[in-house]
RNA sequence: GGUGCGGUGGCGAAGAGGCUAACGCUGCGGACUGCAAAUCCGCCAUCCGUCGGUUCAAAUCCGACCCGCACCUCCA
C-alpha cells in the first residue's frame, strides 16, 4: 500500500476533497454504463478510460477496487431500434452489449467487477419500488408509478438546484395528474408489443433512473465511495438516483460523485442527438487504440475536450516519443547497440536511478490531485527524456541495474494511464521472417553506403519508407521500425 | 430566465497568492549524420479575456463587463 493522500473533486460540494474510503483499503465504485442499442462513440469512451484510469490508480496505490458497471438494456431507443429491424430488443441489446467489449477491450478499459443488467435485476427493482411506496416516497398514478420530488427535502441537492426553480424553468412536459412536474416514473405500465414484467402495479417495465439504485446497492451495499459518470448525468440522472436511494436507505448513497466533461466538435457538445458524433470504431481505422486513450488523458478529466483528426495526430507523435524511449532503452539492455564510449558529460547510474525515483514521485502527486492525468502524462515526457539522455550517452554493464529499474519505474506509471509502452512488434512466426528480411535487405544498403553509392542507398531508405518501414541509421548501426 | 464551467505563447494544455509561467506539437539555431531519421542542447508568452479592487506580493482572491460552452428534456 503506498501511503499517499488522494484527492478527488466530489461534485456533491463543488470542491477537491480528500479520498478516504468508507472501508480502509476497499473502495466501491459504481460508473454509469451505456444504453445499449448502438455502437459507443467518443463521448462515450471518455468516462469508461477516464474511471478506469481512477481504478487503475487507486489499484496502483494498492486498495481493492470493487467496480459496477451497469448497461441499460430495457430502454425505449432500444424498443425503437428494435421494432425497426424487426428483432427482439433483448436481441438487440445483447449484440451492442457485444460489440461494447469489443471497443472497450481495444482501449484497454479493464473489465468491470461485475456488469449487471437492468433486464437481470427485475426482482430488485420492484422491491426497491414497493420499499419507496410504504415509506410513502412514492405514489402510483393509473399504472405509473412516480417518485414524489416534493417528499423528499433534499432533493436537488447535487445539481444544487431547488424544486422551485424547476418549476419555473420547466420545459418539461406539464402532465397535470403528477404532484409536481419535476415527478419521475419508477415503473412505467406496459404498452402493447413492449417488453414487460409483471409487478404488484400491474404490467410494465422500470424506469430509467431505478436501475442505478437498485444495482448500485446490490453490488456495493447503501452507501459506497464513488459514483461517475458524464457530467449530463448530474441532473436529472444522479439527481434521482440519490433521492430514490437516500429516501429508501436513509444514508447517503455515494460519498464522492465524480462527473467527466464533454468531448466537443467544433467545440460543440458531441452528442447522439446533435448527430455530431464519431464511433470509436471509426476513429479505430485510422488511429490506434492507445493513441486515442492518451488523447483522452492528455487533457483534465472535468475539462472538455475537442475532437477532430489533427489532435489525435498530435496525440500519436507524443506517445511515439514515448514509446520510443522505451525502444532505446531496451535495446541499451539488449545489447543491441554496441557499447560506446561518448565524450559527453553523462548522468552516473545512481543519479539516472534517483531522477527517475523523483519523477516518479511527481507522478503520483499528479495524480493525486484530482486524477491530473495531462500533468502526469507531462512527467512521462520528462521520464522520455532522462531516458534518452541517459542511454544517448552510452551505456555499460554497471548501468544494466539502472537501467531494469528505469524500464520498471516507466512502464508501471504508464500502465497506471493503460497505456502500454512495448511496441507489440511483428506476430511471432511472420516476425522471424520478415527480420530475416530486413537483414538482408539493410546488409545490401549498407554494402552500397561503403561504396559511397548514396543515390541507391536513399531510394532503398524512401521504398521502404513508401511501405510504412522507417530505417534509422545511428552510429551504433541501423535501425529500423513500422511507422 | 435559473444553475454551473471556462477564456494562459502559433496550436494543444498544466499551473489557482511569492521559484526563470510545466509538458507536448509546430517553427528557428546548434550538436550528431554522407544526407536523413531518431536523440540531445538552446531560442520562441515582461505576460495569463477587459477594466477596476484587495495584498508587501495576483495568471492565481474579490467586483463589474465582454466572449465561449454546458445543464435545466433522452444524452457520457
Amino acid at each position: 500500500m503506498i501511503k499517499t493522500e488522494v484527492k478527488i473533486f466530489n461534485t456533491a460540494s463543488g470542491k477537491k476533497e480528500v479520498f478516504i474510503p468508507l472501508e480502509n483499503d476497499q473502495v466501491g465504485m459504481y460508473v454509469c454504463g451505456p444504453t445499449t442499442y448502438n455502437y459507443i462513440h467518443l463521448g462515450n469512451a471518455r468516462p469508461l478510460v477516464v474511471f478506469d484510469t481512477v481504478r487503475r490508480y487507486l489499484e496502483y496505490l494498492g486498495y481493492e477496487v470493487t467496480y459496477i458497471q451497469n448497461f441499460t438494456d430495457v430502454d425505449d431507443k432500444i424498443i425503437n431500434k428494435a421494432n425497426e429491424e424487426g428483432i427482439k430488443p433483448a436481441e438487440l441489446a445483447s449484440r451492442y452489449i457485444d460489440e461494447y467489449f469489443r471497443d472497450a477491450d481495444a482501449l484497454q478499459v479493464k473489465r468491470a467487477t461485475v456488469h449487471p443488467r437492468v433486464s437481470e435485476h427485475m426482482e430488485g427493482i420492484i422491491k426497491f419500488i414497493k420499499g419507496l411506496l410504504e415509506k410513502g416516497y412514492a405514489y402510483e398514478m393509473e399504472g405509473d408509478v412516480l417518485f414524489g420530488v416534493t417528499r423528499f427535502p433534499e432533493y436537488g441537492k447535487l445539481s444544487k438546484r431547488s424544486i422551485d426553480d424547476l418549476q419555473a424553468g420547466a420545459r418539461v412536459e406539464v402532465d397535470e395528474k403528477k404532484e409536481h412536474p419535476a415527478d419521475f416514473v419508477l415503473w412505467k405500465k406496459a404498452k402493447p408489443h413492449e417488453p414487460q414484467w409483471p409487478s404488484p402495479w400491474g404490467l410494465g417495465r422500470p424506469g430509467w433512473h431505478i436501475e442505478c439504485s437498485v444495482m448500485s446497492h446490490e453490488y456495493l451495499g447503501p452507501s459506497f465511495d464513488i459514483h461517475a459518470g458524464g457530467y449530463d448525468l448530474v441532473f436529472p440522472h444522479h439527481e434521482n438516483e440519490i433521492a430514490q436511494s437516500e429516501a429508501l436507505h436513509g444514508v447517503p448513497m455515494a460519498k464522492y460523485w465524480m462527473h467527466n466533461g464533454f468531448i466537443t466538435v467544433n467545440e460543440e457538445k458531441m452528442s447522439k442527438s446533435l448527430g455530431n458524433f464519431f464511433l470509436v470504431r471509426d476513429i479505430l481505422k485510422k488511429f490506434p487504440a492507445d493513441v486515442i486513450r492518451f488523447y483522452l488523458l492528455a487533457t483534465h478529466y472535468r475539462s472538455p475536450l475537442d475532437f477532430d483528426d489533427e489532435k489525435l495526430g498530435v496525440a500519436q507523435k507524443g506517445l511515439a516519443r514515448l514509446q520510443t524511449a522505451y525502444r532505446l532503452m531496451e535495446e541499451a539492455m539488449n545489447g543491441t547497440l554496441a557499447e560506446h564510449s561518448s565524450a559527453a558529460i553523462r548522468l552516473g547510474a545512481q543519479g539516472f536511478r534517483q531522477g527517475l525515483q523523483a519523477l516518479q514521485g511527481k507522478f503520483i502527486e499528479a495524480m493525486n490531485d484530482d486524477l491530473n492525468t495531462a500533468l502526469a502524462i507531462a512527467v512521462l515526457f520528462d521520464i522520455a527524456r532522462e531516458i534518452n539522455t541517459f542511454v544517448a550517452a552510452g551505456v555499460t554493464e554497471q548501468d544494466q541495474k539502472a537501467l531494469l529499474e528505469g524500464k520498471r519505474i516507466f512502464s508501471e506509471l504508464a500502465g497506471v494511464l493503460g497505456l502500454q509502452l512495448d511496441k507489440k512488434g511483428c506476430d511471432n512466426e511472420n516476425g522471424v521472417l520478415v527480420d530475416a528480411l530486413m537483414n538482408l535487405i539493410i546488409t545490401i544498403r549498407q554494402n552500397a553506403r561503403t561504396k559511397k553509392d548514396f543515390q541507391t542507398a536513399d531510394e532503398i531508405r524512401e521504398k521502404l519508407r513508401q511501405s510504412g518501414i522507417i530505417l534509422e541509421d545511428t552510429p551504433q548501426g541501423v535501425r529500423w521500425k513500422p511507422i
